[in-house]
DNA sequence: CACCCTAGGTTCTTATTAGCAACTCAGCTG
DNA sequence: CAGCTGAGTTGCTAATAAGAACCTAGGGTG
């Protein structure tokens, strides 16, 4: 078989995954794009347990991918809200495909539930796949997923067949 | 404040994380693409118990994106491997996007560990946002997130200031 | 034809994570 | 200074994952 053995832990998808993998915390980050930044809005919004989403946004912290930002409302204390930082804001292009895949193949009958749209033309945002040579891709079959530079073979002994270790 | 409360289920983002959003449902497309399609290859190259991966393995049969293909090596009897389907392989567009980010924001000093090629020219492959009146989409800040036809208002009864509702 | 091997599971037990409810804590308001 | 509110923390239960042993069908080997 031609497939190749690397580390399936080095690897830039199951690092991502690491911090994004589970069933809420891309939901979050949806919301918080959205402009729900506050623990309670999150909280009612998307019926998270409160102790699960403290986790998450602290790890969202830690990660770099959200900042605690203090504000004050009139007449309350100092409170504070989450904001997405550069690198949370480029998480944008994995929700983008997200959405797209789930408009494409798990609508319901009324249609796709959300548009992405570009603010300053008001035209439906895509991502599409090109390579740097500016071909554009038309099916998955066409590209081919390898190591990079910074691949290291696996470490777990297996008899399994393989290019790299 | 001016988000809007919308069912938060009712969006192809949650639709689509219940059968993705998980540690090990996108870990596993990754191998079904790279070409390690059979049950104790998986099992082996990925580390997962093998009571989650014939979990896993038999969503995704049941959602679409995989197909359990028969085959027959001499000498053994009938066996099967998994395929994507058409709707799996649109899936790549989401690991592209998440190879994409963790390439940009996790990759150690030796450099990212999977390149995405295209197979043809052998150049990198990315994805880049346009809108569909052909403008580049340079920041998430240049995008809104909104109600399509098929979103609905959210059923929880909270207190939350909406526009939608 | 009894026995071993292998791929692809299932079943059992234990550990981790999520969900729910109640409690805390700080500052404002009456 | 009692009560309210946002933002948690703590403790208990339910669901999910991990680990390992067991099962099964077909083939090959002695």
């Amino acid at each position: 078989m031609g497939w190749i053995d690397l580390d399936s832990r080095a690897c830039s998808i199951a690092r991502t995954l690491e911090i994004v993998g589970d069933r809420w915390t891309l939901l979050i980050l949806r919301d918080v794009f959205n402009g729900v930044r506050r623990f309670a809005d999150l909280q009612r919004h998307l019926g998270i347990a409160r102790n699960v989403l403290t986790q998450r946004l602290t790890a969202l912290v830690d990660a770099g991918i959200l900042v605690r930002i203090p504000y004050r409302e009139p007449g309350t204390r100092s409170r504070h809200e989450y904001e997405p930082t550069d690198r949370g804001h480029e998480l944008l292009s994995v929700l983008l495909t997200i959405i797209a895949w789930g408009d494409r193949h798990l609508a319901d009958a009324s249609g796709p539930p959300v548009h992405v749209r570009h603010t300053a033309c008001g035209a439906d945002v895509r991502l599409v796949p090109v390579c740097e040579a500016g071909h554009a891709i038309k099916s998955a079959s066409e590209v081919l997923i390898e190591p990079g530079p910074g691949a290291r073979p696996a470490r777990r002994s297996s008899s399994v067949s393989s290019q790299m270790d």
